[in-house]
DNA sequence: TTACAAGTTGAAGTCAACTTCAAGTCAAGT
DNA sequence: ACTTGACTTGAAGTTGACTTCAACTTGTAA
């Protein structure tokens, strides 16, 4: 494809980002990207996206929602398009999460390692049944990450 | 509660291990638990209940599926009740698991640095946007994880 | 004995992040 | 002009791990 002169299919895209076009439409749903038109209707992408794709799949390998990663492109400047400056800052923020769930393992694996040694593995007292102190939960729905490695909510919901 | 003699309520189990009853039957019913039940119909349940969901507990924070933990479970030996020794085997596992984990994320970290460095972020250079190699993506649902935290597969599905 | 907290059920809902589907429409090479 | 692969849509399905609901029934303290 790519015989036009400046933009991409959803197919180009796909290709080129790995994401599923399923997941572009719904990507663009939510918010994340954005495509302009054909007068047929079919989408044709910036090559933009491209970088804001390896983001979000950069971000959702952090562990990033979504959400959380709409609310982090909300802080990109509006008007001009991100510079390498401005992605970098973002992604700064991601290097303090990962020190955070990695210590959050070793924390576990620690604990794992006493309770190996001395085979306690009894509730309210084991580390690593019990990795911080309450409320590790948070709502309905699949947990997917230890208490501790789940992203964080600054509101004090539920 | 518990005034009865020597068993447990669901009430009794939800406190002391934290999970909530709804948890309990469902774990229940899908063959991690059991509960002996009185004349009218209600669920008691022995002590033993409590080790067992606190290995489910600390299982689940490891990151391990449902699945995997009643394949665990089917390793601990019939009859008789699983004795210190038998836990620690079966949590022994965890601990290259967690290994796993943590060198995936300080891969991803250091990777990170990298790219805050040169500033890449490109698509099919990126380490962060691109860890491992591909094969990413494994049937439909939710993505949890990072492709290389999640739990591998060791059939060719999908 | 009686009140009422605690227990019971199966079915349906929840959540995130997508995928799949059916039934078409578009666009590009020949 | 025609063919055919790529694209379109909204609705519904998927996954895992539960929770919530409505409508009862039990068990126990007073």
């Amino acid at each position: 494809m790519e015989t036009s002169r400046d933009l991409l299919t959803v197919g180009d895209v796909a290709e080129r980002s790995g994401f599923a076009a399923s997941a572009l439409r719904y990507y663009e749903h939510y918010g994340l990207i954005e495509a302009t038109r054909t007068s047929g209707g079919q989408r044709r992408y910036r090559r933009a996206v491209l970088r804001r794709l390896a983001f979000i799949s950069a971000a959702r390998h952090v562990g990033l929602t979504l959400d959380e990663i709409k609310e982090a492109f909300g802080r990109l400047p509006e008007g001009r398009t991100p510079t390498k400056t401005d992605w970098n800052r973002l992604s700064k923020a991601w290097r303090s999460r990962l020190d955070d769930e990695i210590a959050a393992l070793e924390n576990l694996r620690d604990g794992l390692d006493s309770c190996i040694g001395c085979g306690c593995l009894s509730l309210g007292h084991c580390r690593i049944a019990n990795p911080g102190d309450a409320a590790a939960r948070r709502g309905p729905g699949a947990r997917y990450l230890a208490a501790s490695l789940r992203p964080r909510t600054e509101d004090g919901s539920a």
